[in-house]
DNA sequence: TTGAAAGCGCTAACAA
DNA sequence: TTGTTAGCGCTTTCAA
């Protein structure tokens, strides 16, 4: 792809227009109103700064003012429906407050994590939102000896203000719901519940708490080979599944999963077993994802406030006086087939008439 | 937030370490060594630079440079499988290079295409990426004038290379299949099978190109009314699958759906009806999405080329000789039932070893 | 082997 | 009402 046109400059305008590059600064920044530069002057600047395609050079503008107008956010990965639906809003966000939306990922790996914090502060960015980190205490040094006003959300750290979901409130529902959902038939016996996935993190920790809690409230005893612990990882949670399979010739009546990455590591599992397998299979699983909600068992999951979270996050993090501390969002429990609205609902769509034959006439010609 | 912490600079460095701003830099951006700038100042430089937690002023750097590192992505959305493996494929590829990725979502409008391109140019981007624009060669222009390389993903546009899959023998094949996968039941006749979703852009034009021949082929005539192009609007999709359930009292035995978001549409749809009237339903669905591939009927997918894409799209953007043209990759027919590793599958795994209880243990406790 | 100085494009005092 | 000037932090000649 080769390169033509040159991005003009202020004092190309300045040339064009006879009037200082800051007269036409002033102008094409918003100030000129207070600097009292006549309306005839300021409509001259425009006009020549539209027709000349015009934009200002945000690095400049950002070097000098020590503001960039980025707002960064650091996420573990983008590929699934909770964290697509968190860079979505954000974007959304931030794009509503004027300002510009950074979005990088550093894959759960505290020192990825601290690098890619790093490369977001040489960009300057004026704020930046922790998304899901492992350490994310780590990642606050780092933005404190820079300056960097942050804050946490998904997982805590101790250093900085945390917007977290309120993940044991969450998996006592959920625990609850899934043995409910069970007693319909037959009820449960402690060995018929089984949790797969997590890690030795805050969200793992406070959604096993509430799995226990919970399951030895209403089963009884909680064999510890009930928890199997895989990480986030699709593959180990495959593994799991596999090697529980291999030695008892069946699923677990009730399976609580941990996330939907582990959740698609239970789909990798599915692929190599009979559909049979799966009949009489009741599942819980932490985060959203539509799809997930119409599988051929009864999937009961838990949404993630996305939306609140960001919100309280964004107070948060304009408020000078917030200190480090835990903000609890309350989730929602997603009863099985449910199909939510998300983010891109807001987008307006183009209307639609039931059964246009017309319209799919004309696409079909067109074609 | 509070904030503390400020950045430093080359200045402070030169103070602390009685060397030039110059020669700081020099040692701290890797040209040190053609300054023929001594082994032991540099090191102290370095161990300076590093106990201060330096950082580059990247807006600095690049205003004097004129390159930023920034490396852009222009999506429709990210909040869906195909866009998010997308971003995360981009961004992969992009910190392998060095450079610094920056994704922004335009909701497949073409305003908001060409002002979010302008405030990507705004911040320097060094390339960008036009991926599944609505109005590609909108933001040519745009790009044109900056002198900022670019190429079309997905979508393509007339004015600059334009790297896409191949929609027509996707869709001839994903139809086939379909047709094939009901044929074991019971032969098709034409209205049995449907084609919902899609709007007037080159890619439903291609898919809807690929159907029609492939239906005429193999089932004869095929009425206008199968067809229902209901944009890429989940609601909407939802909407003509209600109004074809009230009139027929049942859906159509195949149907082919034109992507992941009208496919959520369908789900819409799902929620409100029997699980019965799907029994016998088979599914053709562009893109691919790894729970939509374990619905409680068959799902056969089409899976693009993601990584091909992009690969063969930085090859382009980095060939000054590159015109205006398209290139195809071929997609992926995905069956029934089928799990696919994705982007997140090369993070590394901590590894799992099968059943080991003494980790669920460990976590309980610590819980 | 190193330093001085100019300048990237913009903003903000300060003058006029 | 507008212009002049210095400087944000960095790179890059050019000198020394």
């Amino acid at each position: 792809m080769k390169r033509s046109g040159k991005r003009k400059t202020i004092y190309d305008l300045s040339a064009l227009s006879g009037c200082s590059p800051s007269t036409v600064s002033a102008v094409l920044n918003g100030s000129w109103r207070k600097r009292r530069i006549s309306e005839k002057t300021a409509a001259l600047i425009r006009k020549l700064a539209d027709s000349h395609q015009y934009t200002a050079n945000r690095q400049a503008r950002g070097l000098r003012r020590s503001r960039s107008g980025l707002v960064g956010l650091l996420l573990p990965l983008y590929d699934n429906r909770y964290f697509s639906s968190m860079a979505q809003t954000f974007e959304a966000m931030v794009r509503a407050r004027g300002e510009c939306p950074i979005v990088a990922s550093a894959s759960r790996d505290p020192k990825a994590e601290r690098e890619t914090a790093e490369s977001l502060i040489a960009y300057s960015v004026d704020e930046l939102f922790i998304c899901g980190a492992t350490d994310p205490d780590g990642v606050h040094e780092i933005c404190e000896k820079a300056g960097l006003r942050h804050v946490n959300i998904d997982l805590p750290g101790t250093l900085a203000p945390s917007v977290i979901s309120d993940n044991y409130d969450g998996a006592c529902r959920l625990t609850e719901a899934v043995i409910r959902h069970c007693a319909r038939t037959e009820p449960l016996r402690p060995e018929d519940l089984y949790l797969f996935g997590g890690r030795d993190d805050h969200a793992s920790r406070e959604r096993l708490r509430g799995f226990r809690t919970v399951k030895r409230g209403m089963l009884g005893a909680d064999p510890d080979a009930c928890i199997q612990p895989t990480g986030y990882s699709a593959n180990n949670t495959r593994l799991a599944f596999e090697a529980f399979f291999a030695r008892e010739g069946r699923l677990p009546r009730a399976i609580i999963i941990n996330s939907t990455i582990n959740l698609e590591g239970f789909l990798r599992f599915m692929a190599g077993v009979p559909q049979a397998a799966f009949r009489d299979l009741v599942v819980g699983c932490y985060d959203y994802d539509p799809f997930a909600s119409f599988l051929p068992f009864p999937v009961i999951m838990i949404r993630q406030n996305v939306e609140a979270m960001l919100a309280r996050a964004f107070e948060i993090i304009a408020d000078p006086e917030a200190a480090a501390g835990i903000h609890l969002v309350a989730p929602e429990l997603v009863p099985p087939r449910t199909a939510l609205p998300g983010p891109l609902d807001a987008l307006k769509d183009t209307p639609w008439r039931p059964l246009d034959v017309s319209a799919g006439e004309k696409l079909a010609k067109s074609a």
